[in-house]
DNA sequence: ATACAAGCTCAACTTAACTTGAGGTCAACC
DNA sequence: GGTTGACCTCAAGTTAAGTTGAGCTTGTAT
């Protein structure tokens, strides 16, 4: 068969590993488009795939879904993103990375150093301090604000 | 003022940080344990406050009150944790975050390969690999899961 | 003694990220 | 040319993790 160039919803759904609906969703969210046949089908086309299996990977790193859908405004409407747009993402995407890395290894450690060692106040722990990193001036004030 | 045996719901919250709610909230989910005054009023003994610190750390990598409630599943229901009881927690946790780091590195190292690379075949992507056992998952929101 | 802040319960609402279902259309194979 | 499977839309349901509000009780400072 020769390679077809467009792909129907289900065929993106088998491939990405992502339900029908599931792509319903991002097109309504704004994450990948289509475009319809005469019979009001969704056609895609190929660098949709990419785009999925990137917002999964994001989302697996605990990036939402509007943050990608931002991220993904860098990206070209109408032409399929190049080499040059990718990676432009990806620089993106590895910095926030990075970030994620160094501050799960600073709580690892927090844990190990925190956790285990049996002191009772919570005041003067490192774990806390990542909680008031938002105000992290103001002497002893305490702010409620959750954080994210 | 003498120091204070119990702590009020009030003062767990504005100690932990934590709404009053969401402490009502844990609680109801079996993540903290309080008794009452002849009054009904919930009162907690100090180490809550460290429950809390290690429920909000724990959320912050991503990790579901579930498997947080489970973890806590390891300490004593009656006497105050030890320092060995939360040492044997902070190795189980410290496995995990271990885990989701190496993960993050692969994730990120992956983007700058794959993403930026330009390649248009998705399926022979490292990142691809990644997806399918996610695939098939139940309903609702998806959190970010550590796969064990 | 009384005001009033803090607590209590329970139900309903919220947001994210989807899924499920109902009711109807499209297309491709025999 | 019919039936079967893939699509379509739109509404409603689901799960996680809480928040908000109503209506009522407690505890404490003056």
């Amino acid at each position: 068969m020769a390679p077809v160039r467009e792909l129907t919803v289900g065929q993106v759904a088998m491939r990405s590993g992502v339900a029908v609906s599931a792509l319903h969703f991002y097109e309504a969210r704004g994450l990948i488009r289509s475009h319809r046949t005469s019979g009001n089908q969704r056609r895609y086309s190929r660098d949709v795939l990419r785009r999925v299996a990137i917002i999964r990977v994001a989302q697996e790193v605990g990036i939402s879904l509007s943050e990608i859908a931002r991220a993904f405004q860098s990206l070209p409407e109408e032409r399929t993103p190049t080499r040059e747009d990718w990676n432009l993402l990806s620089t993106v995407w590895r910095d926030d990375l990075d970030q994620k890395i160094a501050q799960m290894k600073k709580l690892r450690d927090g844990l190990t150093d925190c956790i285990g060692c049996g002191c009772m106040s919570i005041d003067k722990c490192p774990l806390r301090n990542k909680e008031d990193r938002l105000s992290a001036q103001g002497s002893g004030a305490r702010r409620l604000v959750v954080a994210r």
